[in-house]
DNA sequence: CAAAACGGTATCCTTTTTGACACTATAGGC
DNA sequence: GCCTATAGTGTCAAAAAGGATACCGTTTTG
């Protein structure tokens, strides 16, 4: 069974690409991960704080999508107002890198407008 | 008008990032990218061949959108049996090295197996 | 006693995305 | 005349994603 998914892979390189992404797609994901990156840790209601616009609902599911793809960590104490630390796990953090370089890309060819253009003339 | 943008992005550089990963987000939209990095130039039936399980629908909607975001170049022969071919453009190259790092992340740590793995022994 | 803060759940609803399948027009081969 | 191939389009339905809102238990604060 690994001899079709190999010659699928080969023939079709963008499975673990889709991978990737799927693991980054999400509405508020990657955003959720910048934060982390610049704050290391934060608590759940610290990062709904700093994205305006979304729920609890909304955080909490991707915030456990994130946990069990292994690109956060969550630490709960026992407490009892309840006290819960989010943060990168190495995992994440391998993914520092390409984050940046899309943020790089996006900067350049799309320039926060919204749709992309080929000759950065944004400025 | 850089300004306001600007505070924003730096309170959530993930703005660009999800404007650029909605571009390549979408069912198969990296792998028709993949598909043509290898070949320069594919027409419809090609590339269908090349991705089994896309529908004409989908593969149409797809390439729409990737032609809409300016990644791909979509040339119209008006002949009787209708020959079209796609090929990608600059802005779409200028996407390659992020979508080969993208795929060596993906094959490092998420080996082909669907789930991510942080220590890469998934043999 | 009542309200706020914490980190969530549960329920319902709408929008978006994807899939199945039939259909189009034209030309060539049989 | 019928089938094939080309590059699509149209319609319908299902599934997935996202959003709004209310609720939970506990403790501190007023």
């Amino acid at each position: 069974m690994s001899k079709v998914r190999h010659s699928n892979f080969s023939r079709n390189p963008g499975c673990a690409v889709e991978a990737a992404i799927s693991l980054i797609d999400g509405k508020w994901k990657c955003v959720i991960i910048f934060h982390l990156m610049e704050e290391e840790v934060l608590r759940f209601n610290e990062i709904r704080r700093r994205i305006p616009g979304v729920t609890q609902r909304m955080l909490t599911n991707q915030l456990r999508d994130l946990e069990a793809d292994g690109l956060i960590e969550r630490k709960v104490y026992a407490q009892v107002p309840p006290k819960v630390e989010y943060s990168l796990s190495e995992l994440g953090r391998s993914l520092q890198p390409i984050l940046l370089a899309l943020k790089d890309w996006g900067d350049t060819h799309i320039g926060l407008f919204g749709k992309p253009h080929a000759s950065a003339d944004a400025a």
